[in-house]
DNA sequence: TAGATTGTTAATCGATTAACAATC
DNA sequence: TAGATTGTTAATCGATTAACAATC
């Protein structure tokens, strides 16, 4: 099914943007498009657009260009949203919290099964309809439970640990809120990171930089 | 002070990833380290750390190294983290009230100074120490307060209407946590996009694309 | 001084854009 | 058939890596 080797990070990055057009015009009652005209919308090449979706094949048809419909279910499935990968949550802090009900975990290829937390003061409460445990009580659940993914949402400091035990426990695939760099600390898992801090710091540089000119020029960097 | 053009994105986002790095030597008591040393530690080449701060100055002294704590405090410094931008944040819901209380705004160059929501369930509360104000109340506040930032924790469905009328108000930069795509709409704003979805998604296809290889080949993809 | 490591230039690699033949 | 638009190859552009002279 997933033959798809090589495929760069940008590549991968851009394809839940395409799901997400491509979910706004079919919702629109768009059936058809063109590169050129899905470009102009997104504001990037019809080139590009082309040569990443001929990554993983030819959806359009010569003279005509994509049926909304049909690429955007073929982008899901290139995606694996059609999985329902069980994930854990760890740390029910107002982050973990905020991820654990704010997100549409269904739609996106996971079904949230768990929420763990060390602080006694937030175990047993129940959120999403699920009631928070003890870290504890991780090693049992996952006795009864196939989890494949764990999401991070605790302290840098705590990580660590955590981190340890849940790789000893064999979970190799991290959503990671966490400031604690997994990717540096163990080669054979999969993790994608989510640092606040450091985009919140990226918008500081856009900011400061664009507002702090250089005498001659005001030019803005408009990046990313 | 800041005279920077032409700094690409990639150079950019790595920023607070040496900001990261450098605190916790610092903290660790080390006083200097090489590029080499450096890039060992954080899974780059010491050839990418030299080639990315001299984007910015000579900070290293050729057979030392560099100083851990005047790295740390130069790219500080590089980021504008010695501002402090006045914020505010639209939208109290779970991801809303998440932000507002987990993150260190003062650390990172902002400071939260209101908060709005177009739910009257909602106005009224603190959080931070901060009430919430009603959406109908914005005009009157950006009167009398400078306001260089909007935090976006709104429904994708909400945010058209507002950011026109944020824009409108004059607000031209913005940490986006809708789904709305800004800087496809407005030009000459400042938007950093922290899209927890296509991070969802990102997760997914890593994850589909490892657990289901072709039949000769088990080829693990490690990018990003 | 000799050793180490930077700052910087040159070489390589990869990603984006342009062009165009294939084809619906 | 003629027009349109893809899939794909070639050209360009930019980012990363390697190399090395400058220098602390």
């Amino acid at each position: 099914m997933h033959k798809y080797e090589n495929i760069s990070a940008p590549v991968i990055k851009r394809l839940p943007r395409y799901y997400r057009f491509l979910g706004e015009l079919l919702d629109n009652g768009v059936t058809r498009i063109s590169s050129r005209e899905l470009s102009d919308r997104m504001g990037l090449t019809a080139s590009q657009i082309r040569q990443d979706l001929n990554c993983f094949g030819g959806f359009g048809q010569q003279g005509y260009g994509y049926t909304v419909e049909g690429l955007y279910h073929e982008i899901g499935h290139i995606l694996g949203l059609d999985h329902s990968y069980p994930a854990i949550l760890i740390g029910a802090g107002n982050l973990g919290k905020a991820v654990a009900v704010h997100m549409s975990f269904e739609k996106r290829g996971f079904r949230l099964i768990g929420i763990f937390d060390n602080d006694p003061e937030k175990t047993g409460f129940e959120i999403r309809g699920i009631t928070v445990f003890s870290m504890d009580q991780i090693e049992q659940f996952l006795s009864n439970h196939q989890v494949d993914v764990a999401i991070l949402c605790v302290p840098k400091t705590a990580a660590p640990e955590i981190v340890d035990h849940l790789y000893e426990l064999g979970i190799r695939n991290y959503w990671n809120f966490s400031h604690y760099d997994l990717a540096v600390h163990y080669q054979d898992i999969i993790v994608e990171n989510v640092h606040l801090n450091d985009s919140l710091m990226v918008l500081c540089y856009k900011i400061t930089d664009a507002n702090e000119p250089p005498e001659q020029n005001g030019k803005r960097q408009l990046s990313d």
